[in-house]
DNA sequence: TAGCAGTGGAACGGATCATTCCGCTCTGCT
DNA sequence: AGCAGAGCGGAATGATCCGTTCCACTGCTA
């Protein structure tokens, strides 16, 4: 039980709903992180409250995988507006790479999508998380830093690798996932004139759809 | 009974029985490359074959998977054998990576790993895979072009991130995988002195067990 | 021409889930 | 103090999916 917009956590019923809501949050995050399709009952478990409590706050469970995946693009969103504040391009995307890693947002929003129908809400969020990574790969480029031939629908494939990587605790996934990264990102920089091979991703074309 | 090696169909019933032990071999290695939990009936379709057909070969569905992986494995030591006999390091390890992606090995190693209970004989491909894995790194590293902080098990990594990264097409994915493993090839130089975070791979590590 | 290897595909039974429902517990209000 | 009902736990329900079995049929093969 930890509570983070929980004021002061109220005593009583109240109070424990309230707080419930962010258990059951957090516990759906760290289930479908690991695996996209467990049962809804699963959640339940991890939260430590029983079903009811689940469909009480969500008419199914297809909403709370969409608010799952919508709160983890709007965390990508600030992340990357986070990232537009730091002056110097390259630093500005590999440290936004980052904490992307870091935060493991990449499965909430891709792991999770094809698992329900997306809002249009949704649709503008990553619309917006689009323009703020391609500003972010134009300013490393301006840079001099990023190899010419890196586009930025390249910037989901290499999330997706990283996001491949896992072992079986969370916190050592983490670090390799950082190995993983930090091995794409020497590769991202000038290290050789061989351009890249094939074309570049396309928008649509990776895995996750939208 | 005729087997496998089946040159010139032979006419008749005994020629499309043996004809059809290929076709669902690979129409299994197309459905479960695409989805690692498809029901056997997919298969079946796939081939364009009834599901006695497939049950007639074998006793279950984990044995066929069992088949598949095996075979993936194998074909990943003979790359590796291959691999063995070019002069050069450095060109052997990415020669190697490269053709391994190329055919989706691992994909079906790993990817299907965990599906079914591996055979001792199994077992034993994997060690072996695994020592000749090792040799390569070493005379990677001997050829100095290798960056010093990489271990035999970033392979299984960097492999399991190439997998990852799909598209609609077959084609195109093996495409968009080469893009992602030429990034990687280019980290794994010597671009660099910033050693690479966290501690290496450690052997059962990642999230294929056997 | 008899017999059977080889087959297609319907039918069966078990497993897994999302969702619903019911009875219980306490809280917060009067 | 008392009670209406918010919140809840978890069993029951019904649907779906899938591996496997079964049986009738076909046309080689001997």
């Amino acid at each position: 039980m930890s509570t983070t917009l929980d004021p002061a956590g109220l005593p009583g019923r109240r109070g424990q709903a309230a707080r419930n809501d962010l258990v059951i949050l957090e516990a759906a995050r760290e289930v479908f992180l690991a695996d996209a399709k467990a049962p809804i009952a699963a959640v339940a478990e991890r939260a430590g409250v029983g079903i009811s409590a689940l469909y009480r706050r969500y008419p199914g469970k297809e909403d709370l995988l969409r608010r799952l995946c919508h709160d983890g693009l709007l965390l990508f969103i600030a992340e990357a507006e986070a990232a537009a504040l730091e002056p110097d391009g390259w630093l500005a995307l590999t440290g936004f790479l980052r904490r992307v890693v870091d935060a493991d947002v990449h499965s909430l929003t891709v792991h999770l999508a094809g698992t329900f129908t997306p809002t249009p809400e949704m649709h503008a969020s990553a619309v917006r998380a689009n323009d703020l990574v391609a500003e972010l790969v134009d300013r490393a480029h301006a840079s001099g830093r990023l190899r010419r031939d890196v586009v930025v629908h390249d910037v989901p494939m290499i999330l997706e690798g990283c996001a491949a990587v896992r072992a079986d605790d969370p916190e050592r996934t983490r670090q390799l996932r950082h190995r993983h990264l930090a091995l794409l990102l020497d590769g991202l920089g000038l290290a050789t004139d061989e351009p890249l091979p094939g074309p570049p991703p396309v928008p649509g074309e990776l895995s996750g759809r939208w």
